[in-house]
DNA sequence: TTGCAATTACGAATTATTTCGTAGTAAATT
DNA sequence: AATTTACTACGAAATAATTCGTAATTGCAA
């Protein structure tokens, strides 16, 4: 498909719609609402146009309209990591999982996970 | 003391002048026109805005200026990759490690590097 | 069936970002 | 000294993104 980079309010509405599955307007605008002032109608047109651009589709229930995210949301994440990883870090992914890991806690669980991870790459690379 | 937020040409510009250096906007210009068509003036205004916004300094040197970044790499790293985490994954900086360990290739010894930071947070979270 | 409330459609203003043309200036060259 | 060259300054156009007012529409309720 085409253009996989959504604005920044694109990607936040998405990001509703992902954890809330199809939603009307007036749900986005709501949780929208939450986290920073927003107009209804400025939420509306939003995702009209992503309606448009085919980020997100629609179906007629009586009388709103129901939208739904048309990306999936782990090839988003990884096609904007992609992006991030280049403009921030020069395309190194380990400067930025080492920069991530010194900088968030994490509880020792999610570390024994991503030791997993670790572990089975390297034997990987050993083949 | 707010702009901590680079646009993406501005993101470009620093990350020259954090390779090389102070330098000539005709420096920085022909390193951007090797990634994309850009002109002259272009790389200039840009240069000047970011001079206005305090993103960089300048010195006169006889008859052109040379300028420096004012933020560091790693700061803005940090920074970028905190807003990057909360906009594209919800902030679980775990999920953006994963996928980043997931989706690119690296070495026996960089995952080595990892697995010792790994290993030093977990005795962390110990004590 | 008439009117109210909720919703969508449309158009335009606003703000941010990127781009570049043209003019001015000063050093180096002839 | 005049000319060329290599810059900087300025202003404004082009593009992209965000915001919202107002009008039209549609179902629901009275």
């Amino acid at each position: 498909m085409n253009i996989l980079k959504p604005t920044e309010s694109e990607l936040e509405i998405l990001q509703i719609l992902w954890q809330n599955g199809p939603s009307s307007v007036r749900f986005v605008n709501e949780e929208l609402a939450k986290r920073r002032d927003i107009g209804y109608t400025t939420t509306l047109k939003l995702m009209q146009i992503m309606f448009e651009k085919q980020l997100l589709s629609r179906t007629e229930e009586g009388r709103y309209h129901l939208y739904k995210a048309e990306i999936g949301e782990e090839a988003t994440q990884i096609n904007l990591l992609e992006k991030f990883v280049d403009a921030t870090f020069r395309g190194s992914a380990m400067k930025l999982v080492m920069q991530a890991l010194g900088n968030h806690n994490s509880s020792t669980e999610e570390l024994e996970e991503i030791k997993k991870l670790i572990e089975s790459k390297m034997n990987n690379n050993k083949s």
